[in-house]
DNA sequence: GTAGGGTTAG
C-alpha cells in the first residue's frame, strides 16, 4: 500500500492498492475524479521519481538488496533506469536469476538495460547464457560487443573474442583497448603487441594496458621503455598510467624514477589512494626505505587490505618481522579484514622468526576465513613447517593445497631434502611430472639438495644429467655446487675438484669451501691443500679456510702444519669468526 | 547517478 498526497483525498482513500482495484460502481461514480486523479498520479511519480531513485541507489550501494526490491515494488510505474539499477544490483551480488526474471518483466528495453544484463551474466560466470541475450539483442550498439567479447576474453576464448572483434560494425578506441587488455590477460603477448602497434588511435588507455600488460608478465623493462616513449609521444598520463609505472619501477628498484613521479603526483595535488599508496609502499620497502613506506601509508586516506598488506610485506621483505605482526594485529584491530595476500606475509613473518606457535596461531584464523586450502598461504604453511622441524605437517599442508603450483612442489621437496628424506623428494618429483607441471631451477636444487643429503650419488648424477639436457632450466652455479657437494660428501674428491675446474661459470668461495671441509671428513690431503690455494687466491682472509685445513692435519698428528698454517693466519691478519648460537 | 577499455598487496 502507498500513501497518497492530499490529491487523492477525494477519491475517498488516501491508500490505494497498486493494482487500483476499483468495483464497477464506485468507478462509475468516480470515474471524472479518477481522470484527474490519473494526471494527478503520473506528475507525483515523476515528481517523486528522483527520491526513489535515490533511495533505491542508497539500499543497493549498502547492498541491501531485499530492502530495494522493496522500495522498488513500491513504484508505480519503475522505468527503464530503475529496472537497470535493480537488474545490475541483482548480478553483482551473483542473483542472477533474480536478475533475469526482472530484465524479462521489463515493459521496455533500451540498450543500457540488455548491455547491463549481458554484463550481469558474465560476472555471475554465465558466458552462454550472455552470448544468449547478446544474439537476441535488437539494435547492438558497440558497447554490446565489447561486452560479450570481453566476456570471451574473460573465459580464455581467444578464437572467438578475435572473430567478434572482426565482425562488429563498429571499432572505437575502447574495444582496441579490450583485445589488447584482453591478449595479455590470455598470455599472447606478441599479439597484444602487434595490435597496439598498427592502432592508429590509441589512447592514454592504450599505452597503460601496454606497460601494465608487459609489467605483469615481467617484461617490467619493456613496460619502462613503453613509458618513456609515451611521454616523448605527448601523452599525459593519469594516475593509473603512474601506479603501474611505480609498480615496475618497485620491481626494478628504480627508487630514481619512483621519487620522480611522487614528486609529481604531490605537485599535482593527487590525494594518496589505495591504488597509489600500496604501490608507493612497494616501492620503498623493496629498496629498502621503511621510514618512507611507513610516511605513504601513514597518509593514504583509505587503509584498505592491499594498503595493509603492502606495509605488512615490505616489514617482513626488510626482516622487521616483529613489526610486520604488530602491524597484522593492528589492522585486524581497526576492523580490515585480512585476505590471502596478509595471511601470506604474516606467515612468512612467523617463519622469518622461526616463530611456529604464532604460526599456528595465525593458521587457525586463516582457517576460520577458509583460506587454509589457498596456494598462497599453503606455501608459507609448508615452509613454516618444514623450517621448523615439522616435515609431516608441511607435507599434510601440501597435500590440503588445493590448485597447488611449482612453489607448492618445491617448497615440500626442499623442505623432504632439508629433513634427509630424499626418497620423499623423489617420489614428489615424479608425482609433480606426472601432473604435469615443468620442472624449474628451484626444483633442480631440491632434488641435488636431496641426494647429497641422503647420500644418493648415482640418482645425483642422473638428475644433473636430465636437467641438463633441458632447456628450460639454466644450470647454474648453485647447482655445480650442489653437485661438487654431493660428490665431495660421498668421497669422490678428485671428480668433483674435475667438475669445480672444468664448469662453465666461474667458482667461487663457497664452492671450493664445499670441497675443502668433504676432503677433511676423507681426510684428503692433496686435493685439500689445492682447494686452500684457490680460495686464498679469492679470498686471502678467509678464516674457514685455515680452519679446515688446520683440523685435517690436526687430525693426522701433522703438528707443524697445524702451526705453519696457524701462523700463516696471524701473519694475513685473519681472525676466525666466533660461533653464536641462540635459543627461544 | 544507469552499459564497454588501463591500476595496488602475496
Amino acid at each position: 500500500m502507498l500513501r497518497f498526497p492530499a490529491i487523492f483525498q477525494s477519491l475517498g482513500t488516501s491508500e490505494l492498492p497498486l493494482s487500483l482495484s476499483i468495483s464497477r460502481s464506485n468507478l462509475r461514480k468516480s470515474l471524472p475524479k479518477l481522470s484527474e486523479c490519473l494526471v494527478g498520479l503520473m506528475n507525483y511519480t515523476k515528481l517523486t521519481a528522483p527520491s526513489y531513485k535515490s533511495l533505491l541507489s542508497d539500499h543497493l550501494k549498502n547492498q541491501n538488496l531485499d530492502q530495494a526490491r522493496r522500495v522498488f515494488n513500491e513504484i508505480p510505474f519503475p522505468g527503464v533506469d530503475l529496472y537497470t539499477m535493480m537488474v545490475i544490483g541483482y548480478a553483482r551480488m551473483r542473483r542472477l536469476d533474480n536478475a533475469l526474471e526482472l530484465f524479462y518483466e521489463m515493459p521496455e528495453k533500451d540498450a543500457v538495460s540488455w548491455n547491463s544484463m549481458i554484463k550481469g551474466c558474465l560476472d555471475c560466470g554465465d558466458l552462454s547464457k550472455a552470448k544468449e541475450l547478446f544474439d537476441g539483442m535488437p539494435g547492438k550498439s558497440v558497447v554490446s560487443w565489447t561486452t560479450i567479447m570481453n566476456g570471451f576474453l574473460q573465459f580464455g576464448d581467444v578464437e572467438m573474442a578475435e572473430r567478434l572483434f572482426r565482425e562488429m560494425p563498429v571499432r572505437d578506441v575502447a574495444v582496441w583497448n579490450s583485445m589488447i587488455h584482453g591478449y595479455f590477460s590470455n598470455g599472447r603477448v606478441e599479439d597484444a603487441k602487434k595490435l597496439f602497434k598498427v592502432m592508429h588511435c590509441k589512447n592514454v588507455i592504450s599505452w597503460t594496458s601496454m606497460i601494465g600488460g608487459l609489467d605483469r608478465i615481467g617484461r617490467t623493462d619493456e613496460a619502462l621503455q613503453f613509458f618513456r616513449e609515451m611521454m616523448g609521444s605527448g601523452v599525459q598520463p593519469t594516475l593509473t598510467t603512474l601506479v603501474c609505472v611505480v609498480t615496475a619501477s618497485a620491481k626494478l628498484l628504480r627508487l630514481d624514477l619512483g621519487v620522480q613521479i611522487h614528486g609529481q603526483i604531490v605537485k599535482l595535488g593527487y590525494c594518496f589512494d589505495e591504488f597509489v599508496a600500496a604501490s608507493f609502499i612497494t616501492l620503498y620497502a623493496n629498496c629498502k626505505q621503511m621510514e618512507n613506506s611507513y610516511s605513504v601509508f601513514n597518509a593514504s586516506l583509505h587503509k584498505n587490505v592491499v594498503v595493509w598488506t603492502a606495509l605488512l610485506t615490505g616489514c617482513g621483505l626488510n626482516c622487521q618481522h616483529e613489526d610486520a605482526l604488530t602491524i597484522f594485529r593492528n589492522m585486524l584491530k581497526s576492523g580490515v579484514l585480512p585476505n590471502q595476500s596478509s595471511f601470506t606475509s604474516a606467515l612468512n613473518s612467523c617463519c622469518g622468526l622461526e616463530d611456529l606457535e604464532r604460526g599456528k596461531e595465525i593458521q587457525t584464523s586463516a582457517v576460520k576465513l577458509g583460506f587454509e586450502t589457498d596456494v598462497f598461504v599453503g606455501n608459507s604453511l609448508i615452509v613454516l613447517y618444514t623450517k621448523c622441524g615439522s616435515i609431516n605437517d608441511g607435507v599434510a599442508i601440501f597435500k590440503r593445497i588445493g590448485d597447488k603450483n611449482i612453489v607448492s612442489w618445491n617448497s615440500t621437496i626442499v623442505g623432504c631434502a632439508q629433513h634427509g628424506c630424499g626418497m620423499w623428494a623423489l617420489t614428489l618429483f615424479n608425482q609433480m611430472i606426472r601432473a604435469g607441471l615443468e620442472p624449474d631451477e628451484i626444483t633442480f636444487t631440491g632434488l641435488l639438495s636431496a641426494c647429497s643429503h641422503s647420500g644418493m650419488l648415482q640418482k645425483a648424477r642422473r638428475f644433473f644429467e636430465y636437467f641438463s639436457q633441458r632447456k628450460s632450466v639454466e644450470v647454474k652455479l648453485e647447482h655445480y655446487a650442489c653437485m661438487v657437494d654431493v660428490l665431495a660428501r660421498c668421497g669422490e674428491l678428485e671428480e668433483a675438484e674435475e667438475l669445480i675446474k672444468n664448469m662453465p661459470v666461474q667458482a667461487n668461495k663457497t664452492v671450493w669451501l664445499t670441497l675443502l671441509g668433504a676432503c677433511t671428513m676423507h681426510c684428503n690431503f692433496d686435493v685439500a691443500e689445492r682447494a686452500a690455494k684457490r680460495i686464498e687466491d679469492l679470498d686471502p682472509h678467509c678464516s674457514a679456510a685455515y680452519v679446515l685445513l688446520s683440523n685435517l692435519y690436526a687430525s693426522a698428528n701433522r703438528w707443524s702444519d697445524v702451526s705453519r698454517i696457524r701462523e700463516k693466519m696471524k701473519q694475513s691478519r685473519t681472525v676466525k669468526q666466533p660461533g653464536y648460537s641462540w635459543v627461544t
